[in-house]
DNA sequence: GTAGTCATGTAAGAGGTTACATGATTAG
DNA sequence: CTAATCATGTAACCTCTTACATGACTAC
């Protein structure tokens, strides 16, 4: 149930709207977890009947309304907790690691696309976090600045760090499958110019020299 | 759908019982796909209704019986489809990047446990798929063999080198994410070292300002 | 007025986890 | 005979995705 620590962690900022969380878990900023709309206004709901959160209902405008949210102490409690006892560690799911290890029955123009389209990724994501570190340092993003301002001087350095360390975490990632994937276009490179056949190539049957047992037997 | 996807790309390598895929995608071979059996028993029998497997019951011992599955023609035409289809990229969700943003909550020492832990998951998860890598190099793999005893001689390199490929980038990855633990491993010295105060230290209240409602409360 | 952004939801369905459940076969 | 392994399920529950839906406010 990481989505609401993750809400907990970002409302010990400040207090926030759910669309104010919506943006923050969706654009560029979303930088370990993204959510809909849809996840987070019902979570908000739960964690509100839970205890964890508390909503002030503020006008807007003549009509509208719109509700802030803020962590209770029973949100702390929680997120502390979840902080403090150990995640264990099981199966990963890699969806293109897995297409990856299987392109031989795919084409060299379609391998090709998709390790392009990673490394893409990978090289905007690189962007945005080097980016994100460059300002965690300079102290110019607006919720660490008012969460450094809820918390003794002394502490600082050690909020600012842990921020940086996370995205550091991330940056790396990107270099890494940016290194995969340019590892990958050199290896389709290679393979092509010494001609070898992919299965994918042409509209070649599933099985070769079985082809014909094949269809008879199943 | 890649669970899906993850079952047909093995039985392209030869039929298997329900038992022999759960094993797979739990011991260590479970490379880059995970699943309980909970999951692929119901799968298969979803893709056998789909046409997408065939199932030969087979005896087994006096009473007992199992079924073997074995892909399709159709279900070769669904791994196609789904390998040269471009898989679009959108958020990530990493809980353990996640927490280490926000140790300055935790304590030193659960903050050092967390990343221990993240070291030698994946000093262990290297260890395998460096392993892997030289079993698949030398041809070690019984499930390798198989696949590559049913496709032509010319393709065997670019199987090879696909699977290799593939483990490569889980090995750096890997590699990645054991000096970034490192990384944090230092930083929590340095802090520490440095007497840097973290609000998880002690049992210390949340809100500085609101210490005592807290341990009245929880 | 109208487009963009602020603001908040619901609902169906897919995918995944955890627990419950059962029984046969084989090797010692 | 007993433990390990083979073999196969169901069910409850949670999480996440995708689509459907609505309406107010604000700047032009």
């Amino acid at each position: 149930m990481s989505l609401r620590h993750a809400l907990l962690a970002v409302l010990t900022a400040k207090p926030m709207t759910g669309y104010d969380l919506v943006k923050y878990f969706d654009g560029s900023v979303a930088f370990v977890w993204s959510a809909p709309h849809s996840q987070i206004y019902p979570e908000l709901r739960r964690m509100e009947r839970d205890g964890l959160v508390e909503a002030r209902v503020v006008p807007r405008g003549d009509r509208a309304e719109k509700r802030i949210y803020s962590i209770s102490d029973a949100g702390f409690a929680e997120l502390r907790t979840w902080l403090t006892t150990l995640a264990p560690y099981q199966g990963d799911r890699d969806p293109y690691r897995l297409r990856s290890a299987h392109f031989e029955m795919a084409s060299y123009e379609s391998a090709r696309r998709q390790l392009l389209e990673h490394r893409r990724h990978y090289v905007r994501a690189l962007h945005e976090w080097q980016q994100m570190i460059d300002d965690i340092e300079a102290a110019r993003v607006s919720l660490l600045r008012a969460r450094l301002a809820k918390r003794p001087a002394a502490e600082h350095e050690a909020i600012i760090a842990f921020r940086r360390f996370a995205f550091r975490g991330e940056a790396a990632k990107a270099r890494m499958e940016i290194a995969w994937a340019e590892e990958g276009l050199e290896l389709l490179d290679w393979l092509e110019e010494k001609q070898v056949p992919l299965w994918g190539e042409q509209g070649s049957p599933p099985s070769a020299s079985q082809a014909d047992d094949l269809t008879e037997q199943d």
